[in-house]
DNA sequence: GCCAACGTTGGC
DNA sequence: GCCAACGTTGGC
């Protein structure tokens, strides 16, 4: 079991949009760190969802329901993939930024020291504090 | 192969 | 709106 990140402006496709729509491919990955991070993911491997910009809050927890396939939004003799990602349940205490910042066991988190990256991968650890101070029972 | 210019992401 | 970080492009 791995656990990840991945980060979505919320203008561009929300939390909100994934539940209502019960999940989705998670396609239009266009970094080569990222991408060789979808490739890794398996089934049942837990994601926390991100809302960067606007939001700036960790608000969901996902998993993985289908690995790494082509993805059918990239052209033609590309090699982009995308996984599928269902909801899981919302955190009742969205996590932020700022919070992140605040915790030293978080102090090492992709989404602190690499800003840009879109798809990132969680230590245990980190996952579970990051569920704790998110009130996931 | 180097590097300047430029575009994008994302925090502040 | 600004800017830092970083990826890509293209001239040389």
């Amino acid at each position: 079991m791995n656990y990840w990140l991945v980060k979505s402006e919320p203008a561009a496709y929300s939390w909100t949009e994934f539940v209502r729509e019960g999940g989705t491919d998670w396609t239009r990955v266009r970094n080569f760190q990222a991408r060789n991070f979808l490739r890794q993911m398996q089934p049942a491997d837990l994601v926390l969802f991100y809302h960067s910009v606007s939001d700036k809050q960790i608000v969901g927890v996902a998993e993985v329901a289908t690995a790494a396939a082509p993805d059918a939004t990239a052209p033609a003799g590309t090699d982009w993939v995308a996984v599928r990602l269902q909801p899981r349940q919302p955190l009742p205490a969205p996590v932020s930024l700022a919070r992140i910042k605040q915790d030293e066991r978080l102090s090492q988190i992709a989404l602190l020291r690499q800003s840009r990256l879109s798809v990132m991968p969680l230590k245990a650890e980190e996952f579970d504090v990051l569920l704790e101070l998110g009130e996931v029972k």
